[in-house]
DNA sequence: GTCTATATAGGGATAGAC
DNA sequence: GTCTATCCCTATATAGAC
């Protein structure tokens, strides 16, 4: 039987064995990559055996949904302040500009997505019920719509490739710039992507 | 024993069998994962046992590693093209514009690589003689160098991450776009991410 | 809430026949 | 060059004691 009903959100007071669990399976699916971290290894650094593990997630599976559950929240609020509009490169940048701020605040958890692709979309598959909007999704569905022109969408894909870029890849190589100040080098970046100076026009 | 001395070429005439086994490693790695393919799958598709395929590969690694290695080829050329120079978002945009027709003709590779990242990284580790000048750590170190001034080395992370945007995420969007306009429309972003007009600079 | 012990399956890898 | 058969290990997951 769970100790709680199953909390997505983050820690609050001290942490308990649950968020533990997530904290080690956020930082070893990430380094590791999912099927490569064995929960004896989670138990392991818990400092409790397996099946104390079991006791707060049924199956291993449960933990990585939990933990991509919990960047969820971020993507559909953002997905709902710019919801099936017409998508043009200045409406990409003002989502964009949205997502910079979530981006630099849930870094961790962009990069357990990202390194974990296949992980993911197997779970996707499988769990996540029907086609629950997610940011990935909502992307592609965009980024394949031929309403909008081949240039215009090549520019939104590399808009967001570009923050993934400084964020995500090269292995936090700007880790230690303060969020705002890298915040608004990427603001500016996605700026020149999707609204570029006449010149390049 | 090996039938031949290990080729990291790509196949010229009828596929041997060790091609074959690469093509259909290459498609499985890159769909569900390094880890999540088994050695019985492969043989599967292959219609031949699990032990042919250890006929042909002493390890499962080592077939990672030859579609690496494939891969290495590439990275390597480019590197000596623009070695250890003095980097400048010019320098990088010219780096990056060579990067461009080879990223279009091995979009499959790039995309093991980039979604195996903590397998290869592993595997990099163990196997890898040393310090071999990859592409990745190239980046690394150079996107990390203090010396070149921090709005600089993000535009250069970004428009890295802008190509990859574009051809790697989103699972293929532009895969039925020709190279050569792709090609041209990724170029134009790169310098707008490293030249920007004055207005936004 | 955490433990030990165990069930069960599947993985990678090897030996040796054909 | 490919197969069958098999070994051994580790993985997830469960049952039930404490």
């Amino acid at each position: 039987m769970a100790p709680r009903t199953s909390s997505v959100a983050a820690p609050e007071g001290d942490p308990t064995t649950r968020d533990r669990i997530l904290d080690i399976a956020l930082e070893l699916f990430t380094e590791q990559g999912y099927e490569a971290t064995s929960l004896r290894q989670i138990a392991e650094r818990l400092g409790y055996s397996k099946a104390a593990v079991y006791y707060h997630f049924a199956t291993k599976d449960d933990i990585l949904l939990t933990l991509h559950l919990r960047l969820h929240e971020f993507g559909a609020s953002a997905m709902e302040a710019v919801d099936e509009q017409e998508w043009t490169p200045q409406a990409w940048a003002d989502l964009l500009d949205l997502l910079i701020d979530q981006l630099l605040e849930q870094r961790a958890l962009f990069l357990l997505q990202e390194r974990n692709r296949a992980a993911l979309e197997k779970l996707h598959r499988e769990r996540h019920e029907s086609d629950h909007d997610d940011l990935d999704a909502t992307f592609q569905r965009i980024l394949a719509n031929p309403k909008i022109a081949l240039g215009d969408r090549v520019r939104m894909a590399c808009a967001f490739g570009a923050l993934m870029g400084a964020l995500v890849f090269n292995g936090n190589a700007f880790a230690d710039v303060p969020s705002e100040e890298l915040g608004d080098l990427l603001r500016g970046v996605v700026h020149d992507v999707l609204d570029p100076g006449p010149a390049t026009r």
